[in-house]
DNA sequence: TCCATTCTTTGACCGTCATCGAATCATAGA
DNA sequence: TCTATGATTCGATGACGGTCAAAGAATGGA
């Protein structure tokens, strides 16, 4: 039986909770590739698929923060963990944030991008 | 004469350190007053009006904070320290990230917001 | 030149955080 | 029931960050 892992109320959001949480290089890693998929991913897949280089306590305790801060929604499932972006929550609360985090590059020129105009 | 503080070329702004700088909820005070005016704006006038409670050392570190990370740009003028947000330099690199951090209200219902629709 | 005012820097303190190894817990399968 | 596997918790450690008091510039005025 599916259970939801415990999580703040869309009311309860903190701003700096939120920002403190996505101000982690790994932990934006994470965010993106769930920003990036439309469904619920395995937790464990995830991590193998952008490899942190993190040890298993140190990534679950990433998993725990976002949650925690609002960020993201975590469904138990036996040994399985499912995890999706609360996309609407933090859209209804903090509109435009996360894709202003997370479209960015993170540096000058990081992932492909626009590259026009201005100077 | 007007001498610029030192503070990073928009090509080396770093998310990790702006979101860390943004996570501050002082921090995020003096940056509202600043994102609410479109001149610069003294220091100590600006510090007097939002009323942080905090020591003249702390102040003066969180704007150091906010210029080193590109946030804002400081001149000193005599004694005078005039600051004001960098609005173009981080619409470029990180579009509509002010706009989604200092425009909506810290917790539920914080300023006066729209508060229509949606439930 | 000297003093008073204002901001900054220094140094220290303390709490928080990221990280890991080891231990613990929970579950699926044999 | 027993065991293997995957995730979490615990405990420790090192680093970082916010804060202030005290000391140190820098400036404007007497």
């Amino acid at each position: 039986m599916p259970r939801t892992l415990p999580e703040p109320s869309v009311d309860s959001f903190d701003l700096t909770v939120i920002l403190s949480a996505l101000a982690d290089p790994g932990r934006r890693t994470l965010m993106r590739a769930l920003y990036d998929s439309v469904d619920p991913i395995d937790c464990a897949i995830l991590v193998a698929r952008v490899d942190l280089g993190l040890s298993n306590p140190t990534i679950s305790h990433h998993y725990r923060v976002l949650r925690e801060a609002g960020l993201t929604r975590t469904v138990a499932d036996g040994r399985k963990r499912v995890v999706r972006v609360r996309r609407d929550d933090m859209e209804y609360r903090f509109p435009g944030l996360l894709q202003a985090v997370l479209g960015a590059p993170e540096r000058e020129g990081g992932q492909a991008e626009a590259r026009e105009g201005r100077m």
